[in-house]
Parts: C-alpha cells; sequence; structure tokens
DNA sequence: AAACTTATTGCGAATCATTTGCAATAATTA
DNA sequence: TAATTATTGCAAATGATTCGCAATAAGTTT
C-alpha cells in the first residue's frame, strides 16, 4: 500500500500529466482496496470523498493505469459481461470467483511457469503473460449448505 | 464432428423445441469449425448459407447452446471486448491468444488438475470449472521477426 | 394434405458497458 | 497573478448483446 500512488505520480510527471483531485483519490481508493472492483464499483465508493466524480473520470483513470501496466482488468463468468479491475502492482497472481457469492480470492502456483514452459515447447510460442480463472464454491458458501442465499449451486 | 448437432437435437427434442433451418445450421458451422467466432463472425460465416439469418437468432441459438452446456464462452483481452463461443463438448481444454494475430490455439495439461487440488486445500472452497489462458507470440508471429505486421511486440 | 398450435424468427428498439467530443475548470509554470 | 493546456463533467456516441412483437414455420392433429 501507499505503492501505486508514489509509482503514479511519478509516471505521472515524467509525462507532464498532472495529480489531480481526482486521480489521487481514484489512486488510492484502489491502492488500499482490496478488491477488484468494475469502474461502477470504483465509482461508488470514490464518491463518498468527491460526489461529482464522473464515471468517465474513472475510465480514463483505469485506462492510464493500464497503459502504465499499473493495472490489470479481466472480465469474469458474470451475468454482467464487465471489466473488473485490479490494482495490484504486476505480481502475477490468479483469481478464483465463487459462483454463489461472486467473491474474488486470489492465489498463487508455482505450477503456473511448467504449464507455460510445457506450452511454449510444445507450441513454439512465447508466452508473455497468462492467468487462471477458477469457479465454484467458497468456502463460506459451502457451508451455508446451498439453501438461504439465491443463486443455489445443487449436487 | 457431427456430435453437436445429434446431441442438440435430442435435446431439442426433449423440451419440445424446434429444429429450425437456422438451428441446424449453426450446429453444423459450430461442430465443425475449429476455431472461437464471436457471434458476428458466426452469423457472417451462415450468411454464406442463409443470407437473411440474424444476428438475433445467432445469439439466442448460442445462449440456449451454452445453457445445455454445449458451448461455453469466454472474453479474451482483445480491444473489443466480445465474447468468443467455444462449441467443443464439454472437453477440458485450455486456450492462448497471439497478441499479433488474435490466433487462438488450444491446449491441455495435466498440471491443472494440481492447481484446483492446490487452491482447494488452501481456501476450502470447492472448485467446479475453471480456465487457463495464456497471450504472447504463436510461433507464426515469432518467427516474422515483429516487422511487417502491425501490433508488433517488441522484445 | 389442410388446419391448428405455438415455438422461433427477423426486425427494430432497448439496454448495458465503455468511449468520445467539447466547453468549462483547475493544475502547473512563468 | 496571469498564461498555458491537461483534465474534468456532461451529454451524446458507440459497440455488444438483449428484448418485444407481429409474422412465419415446425411439428402435431385432424
Ligand atoms: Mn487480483
Ligand atoms: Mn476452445
Ligand atoms: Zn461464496
Ligand atoms: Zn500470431
Amino acid at each position: 500500500m501507499g505503492e501505486l500512488i508514489n509509482v503514479a505520480q511519478e509516471r505521472l510527471r515524467a509525462q507532464g500529466g498532472r495529480m489531480t483531485i481526482q486521480r489521487r483519490l481514484l489512486f488510492s481508493i484502489l491502492d488500499s482496496l482490496g478488491e477488484h472492483p468494475t469502474a461502477e464499483e470504483l465509482l461508488l465508493l470514490a464518491r463518498k470523498q468527491d460526489p461529482d466524480l464522473n464515471l468517465s473520470t474513472v475510465y480514463r483513470t483505469l485506462r492510464w493505469l493500464e497503459a502504465e501496466s499499473l493495472v490489470s482488468s479481466r472480465v469474469f463468468a458474470e451475468e454482467r459481461r464487465q471489466e473488473r479491475f485490479d490494482a495490484a502492482l504486476p505480481s502475477e497472481h490468479h483469481h478464483f470467483m465463487c459462483t454463489n457469492c461472486k467473491d474474488v480470492i486470489e492465489f498463487d502456483t508455482d505450477l503456473f511457469g511448467a504449464i507455460k514452459g510445457q506450452f511454449q515447447e510444445l507450441s513454439g510460442a512465447k508466452v508473455e503473460t497468462g492467468s487462471i480463472v477458477l469457479y465454484g464454491l467458497c468456502s463460506k458458501c459451502r457451508q451455508t449448505k446451498n439453501g438461504n442465499n439465491l443463486n443455489l449451486e445443487t449436487e
């Protein structure tokens, strides 16, 4: 934490950009938030401190961060097919999404390198990036034996 | 090949559905096509044989197949954030997309089970599905030493 | 084979997520 | 403090997918 804000500020300066109130706010939220918000969720969070913040600004800021490789985004298999943004500085990690409560859990694995290697061998391709996404029932939702919550997963 | 059409037809019948010209056409294209088309790409292919086919019908058919677990869909990291559909009967496999030519290559790995296992242990979650997506330069594009094609990947 | 029932289609309009143009505003620099 | 121009908020545009509905056609019954 505290990382993103500083790195971003440097880069901003380096390219003649300006550190606006909106950006500072968004940077700091992203930096401390351990989640994977959509643009709209981020907007809602940010509006608690800056009620006039606009969705366009959120998108513009996210896209800039993305171009700087300071956030990444992906589309999970949800009802609404919207991007979710990940503020983690490029530490490679993967994701699990609970199909019931939609919670996202991050995880790491040493086997990912092996998989990339395997595929490169076999195909002759050069793998640059990649990620794993798992779906299922998180431990919390497993205990709540598919009863009370909507969206029950039988089996 | 030939699989999807029959399975789909059975299911259709079983639920009082009708085997229309449009569906038969789409089923057969999906079945023989070894690719991962978007709804629109599929429409274009199908229109060669049925010029009046409508995009809505394509989507409706794809969604039905999806509900029947006869196709799956995912959003790759492309310019246009659109779903790509995979007709493969639920044989688990993973994907590589070339960032240069956008080609999708399928692959399988024995290590995926281990990863799921690892995560389940650690988190207490029950993993149901999941997939790996890799990005990089396919062997073809590697050879074309990032020169002629647009979208060059330096490094 | 014609009549009947109703699932499915094509079409246009709607919706959802994201982007863009532009005039007003604010961050930096001089 | 004034001057410069990057950035913002807003409204309209775009791209992908969905929806409502009247017309059509698949499967069924006569
Ligand atoms: Mn993450
Ligand atoms: Mn596939
Ligand atoms: Zn859960
Ligand atoms: Zn390629």
